[in-house]
DNA sequence: GTCTATACACAGATAGAC
DNA sequence: GTCTATCTGTGTATAGAC
C-alpha cells in the first residue's frame, strides 16, 4: 500500500501523487483506500513517519570512523547516498514540497528524534557550540539541494563532499580552541 | 498586473497562484489576462525573470569591501535580506517550488548571468578553483533554506552567517595556497 | 472490503457577445 | 479589451449497493 505510494512518488513526483493511482497500484479504486487512510495526508504521513525511520537508521554510529574527520566524511557520505537513493523521499523530509502538508505529532517526534541524534553526535567528536548542529545541517542539506536541483546525473556537488565536511571539522576545531 | 500576482504569492504562497486572484486584484475576470500573457506559466516566467533582475543588482560590486573576508561577509548578509524581503520570491527562484515550471531560454540566460557573475567574483577575491563557486551557493543557500524552513520569525541561522562566510574564506584560501 | 456512481470544488483555458 | 458562459480536466471524498 505505502509501497505502491511511493512508487508513485518516485515516477511523478512526492507533490503528484493522487488516490486513483496509489489504488490502480495495488489494483484498487480509490475509494477503497479509505479503508487503510483516513485521508490523502495521512497517507504522506505514513511515508514521512516511514522515512524518517530510515533516516535515522543510517545515522553516525559505532561502527563508523572515531577520529571527527573521517567520521564527518563518512556520514555525509552516506547522507548523499540516502537523498540520491529516492528522491521523492529526500524531497518528503527535507523539502517543503507538499503545499499545506503538515506532519502528524507523532512524525515530527520521530523527526525530533534525527535532531537529538545529532546533537549528541556533534559532542561526541567534541564540538559543543549549538551552532556546530544548525551549521552542519545547513552546508550539509545546501550541498544535497544543489546536487539534486542542478545537476541530478552527475556528481557536481557530491564530489564536494569530502572536501566540505573537512572544512566544517578544521572550522568547528578551531573555534573550539577559543572557548 | 506582475505586481498583483506578485501579493497573491506573498499571501497565498508562490504555488498557490490562480489565474482568478490574480485577475481580481487588478479589478479583471480570469479571461482577460490572456491579453496579456499566453498562460499561466508565462506569468510565472515573467515573475521569474523580474525576480533573477533584481537578484543581480544585489551581487557583490565595487561599493562593498574589497578583501575576501569582508566582503564575503557582506554579501551573505545581503542574500539573506533578499530572501527573507520576499520568500515567495526566494522560492521560486531557489527552490523547486512550482512542480512543472521551467523558465523560458530567455529567462534562463538571465538566471546563467547570475553564475557568470559568481565565477568572477570569485577569482575577483582570489579563488581560482571551480569548487569555490559551487561550495558557496551550497553553503550559502543552505543556510537560507534551514533559516526560512525551520525557523522563519528568528535568526538562528541568519545569525551564524558571519561565521559561515568565514569558514568559507578561510577554508578556500587555505586550499588555494596548496595550488 | 471493494465496488460504481457521484458530489463537490477547483483549476486553466476558450468561444463569442459587446 | 473585457466580459459572461462554458468546456474540460483533475482532484479528494462520500453514499450506498454488493
Amino acid at each position: 500500500m505505502l509501497e505502491a505510494a511511493w512508487r508513485v512518488a518516485r515516477e511523478r513526483g512526492i507533490a503528484a501523487i493522487t488516490l486513483r493511482e496509489v489504488a490502480s497500484g495495488v489494483g484498487m479504486r480509490a475509494p477503497s483506500l479509505y479503508e487503510y487512510f483516513e485521508s490523502k495526508e495521512a497517507i504522506y504521513d505514513a511515508m514521512f513517519a516511514e522515512g524518517y525511520e530510515a533516516f535515522l537508521k543510517i545515522m553516525p554510529g559505532p561502527d563508523d570512523p572515531s577520529e571527527p574527520r573521517p567520521r564527518a566524511i563518512a556520514w555525509i557520505r552516506r547522507f548523499f547516498a540516502f537523498c540520491r537513493a529516492d528522491v521523492a523521499r529526500y524531497q518528503l523530509l527535507f523539502q517543503p514540497a507538499i503545499p499545506g502538508f503538515h506532519p502528524s505529532e507523532d512524525s515530527m517526534q520521530l523527526a525530533g528524534r534525527a535532531l537529538t541524534t545529532l546533537d549528541r553526535e556533534m559532542r561526541a567528536i567534541g564540538l559543543t557550540r549549538p551552532a556546530a548542529a544548525d551549521l552542519w545541517t545547513a552546508l550539509v542539506t545546501g550541498m544535497v539541494n544543489q546536487q539534486i536541483a542542478n545537476d541530478p546525473g552527475g556528481d557536481r556537488w557530491e564530489r564536494l563532499a569530502d572536501e566540505a565536511a573537512a572544512m566544517f571539522i578544521d572550522h568547528m576545531e578551531r573555534m573550539e580552541e577559543l572557548v
